[in-house]
DNA sequence: CGCTCGGTTGATGCACATCAAAGGCTGTGG
DNA sequence: CCACAGCCTTTGATGTGCATCAACCGAGCG
């Protein structure tokens, strides 16, 4: 245990050089800054932290995907993001006193997760306003993508769906005709991220599987006409 | 006119520090934070500045609001936020190349807004890490209004209606029989921020005054029944 | 005095939720 | 190795909350 896990964290400390915040900055710095983290492996659906739960750390996505969910008044949670590799998780609420997730992170398939203290943020990390300066600017970004999905709440549901489909591959690679979503996802957490219902998911996607516009297996979509999808996004206006 | 800017200015420079965030500066350093700043007076519905638009400043209501709004794919906008005094709009871009506003302001009824020149966040305000931290804890907090917004996406309507009702009262008063709401708020405004229409919103709002719970006068609403209002938001739910 | 703006009410229809039932697939324990 | 339990998907039938359309009213205003 010992062994794997400092093996993970010095492995962990490489990749972590090809996410863009981490990208200017030198292993040692990398390594000064991740001081006393630890690497998580998570299993399908197994809990990294429950909302609530106090916030002794955050850290970043490695590999596989986490869904950030709050629960809803009628029982379900409600699906708030898809974190993805690179993706720096908590580090906002890292300023606050005594800071308490607001959310549960659950793995979308095995997963793993840096760990990084809360100390080094309030210590290490706030002392580089470059650093601070873009952990503002990704919250900006994810501010600004929710301020869009708030814009398309009077729109169909194929729209939705669509944009969200969109907004998921947009994260890997560059529009090209075929695209695959780069994590596992079902119908209904699509849904739940939504804030609709799994058969009304199944209904659309259905539609554009016989239309011959995406293919599943395995948990796995494939956006096979990205230019098509993208029409149903505008549909809803039309 | 040059006149009426410097006055306006000296006067909001006292203003400021009510507002949390400068709460612990003193006026020197405030002056010198706002330096090259400018009040400006806006009349009712008049835009502070238009989505797209290059974001050579930021800044702080002063009085009076703003709601935030961005073009919706059907025509008419939806309402992302409403911002109250003190509330600091647009601090989060500015550490962007070349930022650009992603909503419209405009201005319910007559309002006062600082303007505070990009450059100064660059450089005076960059350089203060507790500053930083204040404007993230801000962005943090508005983020988990918007989680909570979009957990609410399932409920009925006459729960968002309330939720948002008691949360622009609980920004100024704390928790009593009555509440009056910081700012003139129509029905159309209530549905372009919550994705509904005017006329169903009506229909829950005047059920509401006919049962006593509210009231309304000249754009203003007025609770007369906290408690039974903030009943309302768990309806959906049982 | 016509105009725009905000509020209101009723009639109608649709998009989507809900309920119900069933089949495949995976993991787990006897 | 089989049985059973979850989880995911699918399809159909039925219901409903709210959007939409269409009037109409009162108030402020140039």
């Amino acid at each position: 245990m010992g062994f794997d896990k400092e093996n993970g964290l010095r492995a962990a400390l490489v990749e972590l050089s090809n996410f863009q915040i981490f990208s200017d900055l030198d292993s040692s710095t990398i390594a000064s800054l991740c001081e006393g983290g630890s690497v998580v492996l998570s299993s399908h659906r197994e809990a990294l932290f429950e909302a609530g739960a106090q916030a002794k750390y955050f850290g970043v996505v490695l590999s596989g995907a986490y869904k950030l969910s709050r629960p809803s008044p009628n029982g379900d949670d409600t699906i708030i993001h898809f974190s993805t590799p690179g993706d720096v998780v908590g580090a906002f609420i890292m300023a606050q006193d005594n800071p308490k997730f607001p959310v549960t992170a659950r793995a979308m398939g095995p997963s793993r997760f840096l760990k990084i203290p809360r100390e080094n943020y309030c210590s290490r990390w706030k002392e580089r306003p470059e650093l601070i300066i873009k952990i503002q600017n990704l919250l900006s970004n994810r501010m600004t993508q929710m301020h869009i999905a708030k814009t398309m709440q009077r729109s169909t549901l194929s729209a939705k769906v669509a944009a969200l489909l969109i907004d998921l591959v947009n994260r890997e690679t560059e529009s090209k005709d075929e695209a695959i979503l780069p994590l596992p996802l079902t119908r209904k957490e699509i849904a739940d991220n939504l804030g609709s219902s799994v058969e009304s998911v199944i209904r659309v996607m259905s539609e554009w599987s016989k239309q011959g516009l995406i293919e599943t297996n395995d948990q796995h979509i494939k956006i096979l006409k990205v230019d098509k999808i993208i029409n149903e996004i505008g549909d809803g206006s039309l």
